[in-house]
RNA sequence: GACUCGUUAGUCAAGAGGUUAAGACGCGGCCCUCUCAAGGCUGAGGCAGGAGUUCGAUUCUCCUACGAGUCACCA
């Protein structure tokens, strides 16, 4: 049985990096039938805030990252928070000690110049004494001759040779473990079997299997995932711009957008010219295998076409839900169908907070400028926009209201096209331009009259011809 | 600086000795008797450089360059 685990840092922020890891840890796990675990490391007392768990636990439960075992749900080898395991490091840092393969050491904190530690040396009543005499005190492990090899599934085998390998801090004086001590004890006694973790851990993997040797404990495979960059080329962080998973919710991204994105960077499934997945797709395609090595650069573009692209996968009335508060907090008249509206929206918004603006024009009309009449690619002057606002002014004017919709319209103003003998697009764009203002509408003319309803087109009309004939 | 890892178009990427080097985003063009978007078609754009191995290297080996990560009483 496959055991995998996300352990982050409560620290109320979770970046697409950490994110896309917990990601296939979860994926690894699903995709083998096995459990995935969250685990809470927060062994630094200074820098957590206690809702910050509450964060996390929202956060995977919105990305749809459902964990068999943790804080909040339980789980056989709880608990699942390492500052309610501090007794147990204890105990193990202990068993270390007693065996030689740790040490006290004595030193102040940011002693620069570790070489000129000499604790290791001490003999028992050298230490017995300074521990007695309240000395501050941390416990350090003990580095011995020799070359780690381990294997990475993702990297294959590393050698590093033990000079390189700093004998790094097990308890630190407040009693707290480290979270590199912390980390082995809890993987190995939460029976994980793939670790799966960023790669900024390579290079001290080779002392947590020192640890685990010391133990006599089997070590579990080792997944380093690659690095997601930001467009500089920098490592993800808070720094770094928008790119928490909370941002871009609040952004207007699907969450299954985002886990869809994501999944990519990295990694690519066989049939690699499908992309658009749902996680439980995603659950089923994983493999390992096709891990990259490389770093990936989180691109803005592409997640935002992506987004788009999950969002026309919305049912309609799904997508009614989420775009309603966003087009009613835009539009004054209420008997406006919204229904309407948001199918216009659907397939022209990335963003699932942009419905609403797109109707902008509907209560108000900006001020435009006239040149928007004149578009050569289709061969629209300033000539042709007066005639065909002046005749179409008299058709809907004749048209009674309660004749006024989509399909009246349309037939009228396919007769004008007709009488003037001008291309539909020379028809259609000056009415549209004069009704909704703008270059770009998210419906067409006709459309935009029908919402508009007979006065209010008449009158944009009528601005439109004088606007055109004051200059 | 030391150690470790990486390098296919601007970006994500497939390919693992012989391919016209896929596909996607982005960018350009065209089509869709209504804009834009969507959709369809299409164009430009790439194996970091140098040595080897080989009949043949993007693919294997080595070197260089560049990039990144780690070197905390942070995780």
């Amino acid at each position: 049985m496959i055991r995998t685990r996300f352990a982050p840092s409560p620290t109320g922020y979770m970046h697409v990096g950490n994110l896309r890891t917990a990601l296939f840890s979860y994926l690894i796990a699903k995709k083998n039938n096995g459990k995935f675990i969250l685990r809470i490391e927060d062994t630094d007392q200074k820098r957590f805030l206690n809702d910050s768990k509450d964060f996390i636990f929202k956060t995977l439960k919105q990305a749809g990252l459902k964990y068999d075992e943790g804080p909040d749900i339980g789980g056989e080898f709880g608990p699942y928070i390492q500052s309610e395991r501090k007794e147990i490091y204890l105990y193990f840092a202990d068993k270390l000690l007693k065996d030689k393969k740790a040490f006290y050491c004595f030193c102040k904190a940011n002693n620069k110049d570790k070489n000129i530690c000499r604790c290791e040396e001490l003999d028992d009543n050298e230490i017995n004494k300074k521990i007695l005499s309240r000395e501050s005190y941390v416990i350090r492990q003990k580095i011995f001759c020799g070359t780690t090899k381990f294997v990475d599934l993702i990297y294959g085998e590393i050698t590093i040779n033990n000079t390189e390998l700093d004998k790094q801090i097990l308890i630190k004086s407040d009693g707290f473990a480290t979270y590199n001590f912390a980390n082995v004890i809890d993987d190995h006694l939460m029976k994980i079997t793939h670790v799966v973790r960023g790669c900024e851990y390579l290079s001290s993997t080779p002392k947590y299997n020192l640890l685990y040797n010391f133990f006599n404990w089997e070590i579990p495979k080792y997944i380093h995932l690659p690095l997601i960059l930001n467009n500089n080329g920098e490592k993800l962080s808070k720094r770094h711009g928008s790119v928490s998973f909370e941002d871009l919710i609040n952004q207007g991204f699907l969450p299954e957008a985002i886990i869809n994105y994501i999944a990519f960077l990295g990694w690519s499934p066989d049939d690699n010219t499908k992309e658009l997945f749902y996680l439980n797709e995603l659950e089923k395609i994983f493999d390992i295998k096709k891990i990259s090595r490389s770093p990936a650069i989180f691109d803005i573009k592409k997640i935002t076409w992506m987004n788009g692209q999950h969002i026309k996968k919305l049912p309609e009335e799904i997508f009614l839900n989420f775009s309603r508060k966003y087009l009613e907090s835009k539009i004054d008249d209420k008997n406006i169908d919204i229904k309407k509206l948001a199918k216009f929206s659907q397939t022209r918004i990335n963003f699932i907070n942009q419905a609403g603006e797109l109707f902008d024009f509907l209560n108000k009309i900006k001020n435009y400028s006239i040149d928007l009449f004149k578009r050569e690619k289709i061969k629209c002057d300033l000539y042709i926009s007066n005639l065909v606002l002046k005749n179409s002014l008299e058709i809907f004017c004749i048209i009674e209201k309660e004749d006024w919709n989509e399909k009246n319209l349309k037939e009228k103003i396919l007769k004008l096209i007709d009488k003037l003998n001008l291309k539909s697009r020379q028809v259609f764009w000056p009415i549209r331009v004069a009704l909704s203002g703008q270059e770009n509408s998210p419906c067409g003319a006709i459309e935009i009259a029908e919402i508009l309803k007979k006065t209010e087109t008449i009158n944009r009309i009528k601005i439109a011809i004088d606007k055109i004939n004051i200059k």
